[in-house]
DNA sequence: TTGTAGGCGTTATCAA
DNA sequence: TTGATAACGCCTACAA
């Protein structure tokens, strides 16, 4: 590598004896180039080390080779993962990633964030914001046409958004229907916050399972956290108070189920026999606990992979105009362990 | 915003009147410009949404304001959250980031990805990789000086590096020395993979603790695991047989303290009565498990944080050729709760 | 197949 | 305090 003087593509058209754009297109292969001359350049660019500065090619060539990501909520499961799969296929696929953090979704100004991508010259974007809120509507309400396509990621569909996300509402149907089976009959609900697009989606999972039951889902059966264990465990012994009649609960992930465990517990309820629990994401964890946890596995790494090929395909075919439109849903599975154990 | 027809500064120039310099001047405030002319200017700048671009500005100015993160270990509590308080840090100080993730810090080539981050001109280079091996060793042989500044997450000392890390060996220590306080005579260890550095240093905190209070660390007090649950409960296990005098237990992070928990409960012994076990990272699911998790809090944020100030500084002083060598160690601290209560 | 020259959008240098 | 103009490093017509 060398202590880098900047070498710069004259450097290597002099040492190799050619031109500037001889080199040039033996490094982009856009125009053919004698096997001969080829193998000559090759190896002074070799030998010095020399390696394309990016601005300056993205400068000319309109195309930074760069996507931004535009995430929130590293610090949960989903989001972590999701966000290892985008740099994997990116990076496969010779794209770099800007990374840029949301840390109040609520309220944060998001016009500046993209802004400052797009002055990065990014070729596309990820939203990866799972909470709604005027994240949300700013994009929706379609005042910001942009130069460059985007992808979002746990977004309702919508005209002209192309989004890739979980089925979450499939997932927490799969959940339900697993209790309903093994012949429970009330069905309590935590809830993830609700400016998460997918808590959203899950409890209508919940609730659309219930009713293909012939159940009623009411509000007293629900109860919300903040994906906490903590908030699980308050919510668990509140729920446990105003729908005593309680004999299963699906909660929206597994870090409240196992506050919410914790809190059945403490009440000597005991699980699976008094109580059936299932969670949602399983984290490693959830395998490991008293009982193991029933819970929905998502596909969190390949929502990344499917969020960057699809920008890719957004990007390549804008330059050719065409346009296509693939929201896709990934379907998760349900993992059963002891804690949703069928009565005898 | 608009659909940006890319508007460059010679619009806004010619639209202000003014020269592209001028108008330069008031973007970047390196040279006075009378306050008249910078209003005009500016609300030019404002009506046609211009933003300079960053790949021109990098180009010229010989420097991006983006640094590079290699990072990996992203699905485990520690790092995932570093990276966020790397990104808070930087972009309140107007850095971005170029994220590059190692999947396997084993056997990774990793000069083509500092190469490719130095042909995005960054500024500045984060190492994140918290595990041992080529990657390191990469590095110390000192074959490769970079023309920008490097700072190292989870790193040993190194004359000529700058390195910002938990004090992990500290904290070791004090779950051990807690254990020993409350009355425990015979500690086991079940000791992270011994390719993170982290791992490394937590173990040597133990057996210092150990040596300290006058009591040997034998290899068969001590089991490896890799972090999962799994790892934690098989490592239990296999420790019961050779250890079986054993009464507290120190692991070296939450996740496998969770499955060394419940091995102990499928061996029917009590927590903290039969066992005490301490943990590391106080993941949030820790204060919920049933006994709750003793363990160690670290700063993990912070940590990022810290990363980042160092790099800037280093950056800034590069220019001015100070050279300075500020290795920090962030103390992490004991939360004590039910699974280490002193017998009675 | 190769070379020359112009330009990408910005900052920096040098005059005015 | 402002303006022309030359870089920055690369790609890409256009010419040879």
């Amino acid at each position: 590598m060398s202590t880098r003087q900047p070498v710069t593509i004259n450097d290597v058209a002099r040492a190799a004896q050619v031109s500037v754009s001889t080199v040039s297109n033996v490094l982009t292969g856009n125009r053919p180039v004698a096997a001969k001359t080829r193998q000559q350049v090759l190896q002074v660019v070799e030998a010095l080390g020399f390696r394309p500065n990016r601005l300056a090619r993205g400068l000319v060539s309109r195309s930074s080779k760069t996507i931004g990501i535009v995430a929130s909520g590293l610090e949960y499961f989903g989001p972590s993962r999701t966000l290892v799969g985008m740099e994997q296929e990116a990076s496969e696929r010779g794209y770099s990633l800007l990374l840029s953090l949301i840390h109040d979704p609520a309220t944060e100004e998001i016009e500046p964030i993209v802004t400052d991508l797009l002055a990065h010259q990014v070729d596309g974007i990820i939203w990866a914001i799972p909470q709604i809120g005027h994240n949300r509507t700013w994009w929706l309400n379609g005042a910001h046409p942009l130069p460059i396509p985007v992808v979002f990621l746990n977004h309702q569909t919508w005209p002209g958004l192309v989004s890739v996300d979980i089925d979450n509402c499939y997932g927490a149907q799969l959940a339900t229907t697993h209790l309903l089976e093994s012949g429970r009959q009330q069905i309590g609900l935590i809830a993830g916050p609700s400016t998460w697009y997918a808590a959203n989606q899950r409890q209508k999972g919940w609730a659309s399972a219930l009713q293909a039951a012939g159940k009623a889902s009411e509000p007293r059966q629900i109860m919300t956290g903040d994906w906490s264990p903590q908030s699980g465990e308050q919510a668990f012994y509140a729920l446990m108070k105003r729908y005593p009649e309680m004999d299963a609960l699906f909660v929206s992930n597994d870090q409240m189920a196992i506050g919410a465990m914790r809190a059945a517990s403490d009440l000597n309820l005991r699980i699976p026999e008094d109580i059936a629990v299932v969670g949602f994401d399983d984290i490693p964890e959830a395998a490991f606990t008293r009982p193991r946890l029933t819970t929905v596995r998502q596909q969190v790494v390949e929502l990344g992979r499917l969020a960057v090929t699809a920008l890719l395909e957004l990007i390549d075919s804008s330059n050719q105009q065409e346009e296509q439109q693939h929201n896709r849903l990934l379907q998760p599975s349900l993992i059963v362990r002891e804690s949703s154990q069928r009565l005898r």
